[in-house]
DNA sequence: GTCCAGGGTAAGC
DNA sequence: GCTTACCATGGA
């Protein structure tokens, strides 16, 4: 099906940083992979085409891409004299926070602490090849819980350029019923979803607000990463704007975040 | 060789 | 509560 270019562009999606399962494709295009589903998307000049029924779009990806949430409106509402905030909007107007498998996002953001983009992505991949399932030629889906917990100890998921956090990965697999423990944080007011995650040994402060932020939807979540930090250094003085407590402030930080990693 | 990357833990104060 | 050493890894 078509998919009209309205505040959604899927490139600026796939490098945003939010996600780590979008990549370009050999033509052009785009391959995003959600649980077991895959999707492969040409980018036309008023749009998208999309290897999807209409019904699939609507009961799969819609959710995904977040069709229901009023991007526009959220940008109107800058502060104009934010300029920083003003431009970031501007660049990175297209990005859309993502409904990610909670898990997978957990599983790529335990990965991501102390790290850059592109290993997390190399780690991501790997990890998904030697223990997901396969759902196309060269495509496979994240892991189930289940299956790393089997694992004989942290030692299989060498050789994945993991370093440090393949016991992280290991010992949650191994001490939570995954699923059912990110369900039930799912249900929770987003301070005391918080506190339930930073009780697993290797999520801090950070990677429990991407986990909120990208697997939970709760937009109110606002990761500060060290481009974050210095966003608040070097952009607004060392004073934390208002913006970064708002109830759309995981969203504001999105296009921060990518306007100050890609464009200054 | 050093520095950095979407940080966190544990120990020390 | 707040600092600090240390953690594994590859690219710049």
């Amino acid at each position: 099906m078509f998919l009209s270019k309205e505040n959604i562009d899927i490139k600026l999606i796939e490098v945003s940083g939010q996600v780590f399962r979008i990549s370009d494709d050999s033509n052009g295009g785009f391959v995003a992979v959600h649980k077991e589903n895959v999707l492969r998307t040409k980018e036309t000049e008023s749009g998208y085409e999309l290897d999807c029924s209409k019904e699939d779009f609507d009961s799969i990806w819609a959710d995904y891409f977040d069709m229901k949430t009023d991007y526009e409106g959220l940008i109107k509402a800058i502060d104009p004299a934010d300029k920083f905030l003003t431009e970031s909007a501007k660049a990175g107007r297209g990005i859309r926070i993502l409904n990610q498998d909670p898990w997978e996002a957990t599983l790529c953001f335990i990965i991501s602490q102390n790290n850059n983009i592109p290993r997390i992505t190399g780690s991501v991949n790997k990890i998904c090849e030697r223990f997901g399932k396969k759902l196309e030629e060269g495509i496979y889906s994240i892991p189930t819980p289940e299956v790393l917990a089997g694992l004989s100890g942290k030692e299989a998921l060498s050789g994945l350029g993991l370093g440090y956090r393949d016991e992280y990965i290991y010992e949650f697999c191994k001490n939570y019923d995954v699923y059912a423990f990110l369900e039930e944080v799912k249900k929770l007011p987003y301070e005391e979803a918080m506190k339930e995650l930073m009780k697993v040994k290797g999520i801090g402060k950070k990677v429990a607000n991407c986990i909120c932020l990208y697997g939970l939807h709760m937009v109110n979540a606002c990761p500060i990463d060290v481009w974050v930090k210095r966003i608040i250094d070097e952009e607004y003085g060392g004073k934390q704007p208002s913006w970064m407590s708002c109830s759309a402030a995981g969203i504001y930080q999105q296009y921060a975040f990518y306007y100050k990693r890609n464009n200054k």
